[in-house]
DNA sequence: GATAAGAATTGGACTCTGTCTAACTCCGGC
DNA sequence: GCCGGAGTTAGACAGAGTCCAATTCTTATC
């Protein structure tokens, strides 16, 4: 957990602790993400990191993301078959996400107990897992 | 479960009981699902229709594949960020999901038991649960 | 503080999945 | 057999994400 200081120099010393180097453009799109505490796509953080001074390119943003999620310091959330969501909470937890409108709320792993899962394939680790329960507005 | 009779005249019953017209195409790409019994991309659903002859179009295959969908002959299988997998299984299942390979396996629901999920968010009603394990080669 | 070499960033072209449209074909009911 | 609506089609299009060669930073060393 990084606490609630987000400040520029903070960050800065976070994405050291996880071996990144700290250029401006990392400091501001992991500002984003904490700041916002939130599940941003790409072209939110985009759009968020570009808001007063257009100072950070598509690429960067991809290549960013993909060394957060490659260090552990954010996650991938694979819900929407048409764009990935990164999600600034690390801890072990699930997610509703609502078909319709797009939100997505966390769901802390630690009160859910999953039992009677079979064994791995052989030869095979565990590298995570996800639960997704899919909501939608109830009809009147 | 539509037994093991994968007979296109048998198919052309099985999309009739669902209020679906059967047609050339629908009856192609029924089959490859149900033959198969695997989890296809809408791209592999399109090269195992058009093997012999070419006779269905990209188009058709994804209309198709969203009717089934819709029509609950099918079911969709979001796990990888890039494509949707559609899952001719639609009994209550979750997934082995190999992010090396990409290979899904199912696994049954109905050994698994999942208890302590909070309440859903209020006027929200559940449209479904997915269960993915994520798991990779065994580092020697 | 200047220097240098590797690391990071960039615009823009490119790929891939999936959608859309307007014309065309098919099909069942008469 | 005709007709009208349902289904299919090629190909243009859209959006997410990748790639590349040229440029700009960062930081270690002096
Ligand atoms: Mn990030
Ligand atoms: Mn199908
Ligand atoms: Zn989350
Ligand atoms: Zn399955």
């Amino acid at each position: 957990m990084m606490n609630t200081d987000y400040s520029r120099a903070n960050l800065a010393e976070v994405l050291r602790g996880h071996g990144i180097t700290p250029t401006h453009q990392r400091i501001e799109i992991a500002h984003a993400l904490f700041s916002k505490m939130a599940h941003l796509s790409a072209d939110q953080v985009l759009a968020i990191v570009n808001e007063r001074h257009a100072e950070t390119s598509k690429a960067t943003v991809y290549n960013t993301l993909k060394l957060f999620v490659e260090s552990g310091l954010v996650r991938e959330v694979i819900v929407d078959p048409s764009k990935v969501f990164f999600d600034p909470n690390t801890d072990p937890h699930h997610h509703f996400y609502d078909i319709e409108t797009g939100e997505i709320t966390d769901i802390d792993a630690a009160k859910v107990s999953i039992a009677g899962l079979p064994d791995l394939p052989a030869g095979k680790v565990a590298a995570g897992m996800d639960v997704i329960i899919r909501v939608k507005r109830a009809t009147a």
